[in-house]
DNA sequence: CTAATTGTCTACTAGTACTATGGGATTTAT
DNA sequence: ATAAATCCCATAGTACTAGTAGACAATTAG
């Protein structure tokens, strides 16, 4: 049940470009370095992920003297399942409780299969969560425990 | 977020120990072949996860003729939860979250990460069942499928 | 006592996934 | 043209996964 350094970093990056740099909600553009830098990151292995992420339609890109990434849609549509699924795959523990990537597992009767079962709830609770929060659940969240615990 | 062979087979071996073979519900002794054989593992493999298992103190064993394993308490009294730490070790996504296993990741202040508390909620959402299903909730509702299916 | 049966233990291996790193190509602002 | 960025491909080291193999120890039947 492991995130992966992918997953990891990638889901913090998003979070970063989702944070509201200012008063405004304009989406915020920021480029590698800069994000490698804050979360502590090898520059060369976020390169690689963000590219994936863009390539799977999650962000955009501007290229050459003042680019960056900034998010494909605004914060509050992109979930973290979503990000989620592309680095790290499908969110069931197994396969033959995945919608996304379904296999029979070896059991004589899948639908009266107790591991299947139990395993099935498992991946219900994940994806529940994973896709019912959005960046901006996230942000907001954030801000809240800072505020409660009245630090900037 | 996946479930290893190791920790499906030893799930399985350990459900199928639990299911009362005949009406009383004295404890099933099985051997490694028969198992293996039911469940289609391979005998060697099978043979060490359940070695593991019984240093991790879930099973019992009986060496020599009419020897086998068999659980070392009630299967009301064995969780999904305890198998799946002594195979696939902590439940926790990442290790900032974990109860067993703790370790701080990167981020500069774990109070207001974002991801982690994400996490967070994903960890205890999955504990929460597996620590909460016993071999026995899972037989008896393998059962009960099995019933309103009109199945032997 | 002996042989058969069953679990115990250690070591090894082939393949795969993970975590990067490096080098160049392409695009853009000045 | 130059510098600053992203894009893209290849590769290396490490660890983990899923087994396989074989010798050893304990128990029981005869």
């Amino acid at each position: 049940m492991r995130l992966s350094k992918r997953g990891e970093y990638g889901l913090r990056a998003m979070i970063a470009l989702a944070e509201p740099a200012d008063k405004s909600d304009a989406p915020q553009m920021m480029q590698i370095k800069e994000i490698a830098l804050r979360e502590q990151i090898s520059t060369k292995f976020l390169e690689q992920i963000l590219l994936t992420l863009k390539n799977a339609g999650l962000l955009h890109s501007k290229m050459g003297v003042g680019g960056g990434y900034y998010l494909a849609r605004s914060a509050k549509e992109i979930t973290l399942g979503q990000i989620f699924r592309v680095l790290d795959g499908p969110v069931a523990p197994i396969k033959c409780v995945s919608q996304m990537a379904y296999e029979p597992c070896g059991c004589p009767d899948e639908e009266t299969c107790g591991l299947r079962l139990a395993m099935g709830d498992v991946r219900n609770a994940i994806a529940d969560i994973l896709d019912n929060t959005s960046l901006a659940d996230v942000t907001k969240r954030q801000g809240a425990v800072r505020k409660k615990l009245g630090i900037k």
